[in-house]
RNA sequence: CGCGGGGUGGAGCAGCUCGGUAGCUCGUCGGGCUCAUAACCCGAAGGUCGUAGGUUCAAAUCCUGCCCCCGCAA
């Protein structure tokens, strides 16, 4: 049961798997989606048809009929990520063996809807790691019991290449899980309440750079919303008739020189691109987006949009208004 | 028919309102200069202006159809 991409790579090595069957695929209906509100299906879905898997798409399972479907099938487990429905304690029970969620975080910590990110833009400490954990599902949001954990590295790590790793270290993990519960080897460890964190849902204004932070601060920012929603921010500069919303990648932190002390989000340009003052050092853009404009590098917005700014500092970066 | 932006030498843009010589920053190639450079100087190559029609003496520019790309929203 799963509705995202994250999902649609643990069913794949789930369905891959010789030590069972998928007896059934269970994702969100499809939605109206993408340009042009056209009905898509969940990747998910697109897998399971891919792999040729029986696909159902109840609204919820609040009614009984729904309920009684899955019962039918008579699983040993249940193997949830990122469903985004609520599973009823009617359908926990379902189970032979257990109901087992794959979750993106080292948990108690960043319990919730947007771990993998929140992780990334909080920990900016050199060393700082996540991960993800198998748990036993109850009531509670991601509060069950955890069998196993993967741990990794956050490093130079963006939410979208955190994402992919995860999702493979998860579904190893959780077909290992799924082994020792079979063999009943199987132990699960009640979690530390007192260490537990949410992570919430991530917004666009998350995504808005806050240039007063410290270069680490800043840049894990910027790799936690990336790709998704995507960090921006409001540049303004001498021959803009008006602030440009930016859309920015990950870049390079480059320490200040000795002496220099620019005004937090003040902005740079040199002959290799442009850059954005933060509290301890010039943040070096990378990759960037103008409105309805394709990615590009900071240097070909300088030869371009920006060609009439000057050598040195002028313009500033800021947050949008919220 | 959800809203909106765009397609101009290799990259990024201007020019379009008001039709009349293909422009800018960068890159590339050749040459020069320097101890040196993502430095500077000189020179050169490179474009069916997305596509098919229409209007016109004349279309990147005005009109119509089509193709392709992208953002928002969900």
């Amino acid at each position: 049961m799963g509705t995202p991409e994250l999902a649609a790579v643990v069913l794949r090595r789930l369905a891959d798997w010789p030590g069972g069957e998928v007896l059934a695929v269970y994702t969100q209906p499809d939605r109206p989606a993408g340009r042009g509100q056209k009905l898509r299906p969940s990747p998910v879905k697109e897998a399971a048809l891919e792999l040729g898997l029986p696909v159902r798409q109840p609204e919820n399972f609040r009614d009984a009929e729904s309920v009684a479907e899955l019962a039918a099938l008579a699983p040993d487990v249940l193997a949830v990520a990122a469903y985004g429905l609520i599973l009823p304690q009617a359908v926990l029970d379902i189970p032979r063996l257990a109901p087992l969620n794959v979750h993106t975080s080292l948990l108690p910590r960043y319990r919730g809807a947007a771990p993998i990110q929140r992780a990334i833009m909080e920990n900016w400490q050199p060393g700082a790691e996540s991960g993800v954990s198998i748990m036993r599902m109850e009531k509670g949001l991601d509060t069950g019991p955890v069998y196993t954990q993967r741990r990794i590295a956050l490093a130079e790590q963006t939410a979208g290449s955190l994402h992919d790793a995860l999702a493979a270290l998860g579904a190893e993990a959780l077909l290992e899980v799924i082994g020792e519960l079979c063999d009943g080897t199987a132990v699960a460890v009640p979690q530390d309440e007192g260490l537990a964190s949410y992570a919430a849902k991530v917004f666009k204004e998350d995504g808005y750079v806050d240039w007063s932070l410290p270069l680490a601060a800043v840049h894990a920012q910027i790799r936690g919303v990336t790709p998704f929603p995507g960090a921006r921010t409001l540049l303004q500069a001498g021959e803009l008739t008006e602030p440009l919303l930016l859309q920015i990648w990950p870049g390079e932190p480059e320490a200040f020189a000795g002496g220099e002390r620019p005004v937090c989000g003040s902005l740079r340009r040199d002959k290799a691109g442009l850059s954005v003052a933060c509290a301890d050092g010039w943040y070096r853009l990378g990759r960037v987006r103008p409105p309805a404009k394709k990615e590009m590098d900071a240097l070909a917005l300088c030869n371009g949009l920006l060609q009439k700014m000057p050598l040195g500092i002028s313009g500033t970066a800021s947050r949008p208004e919220a």
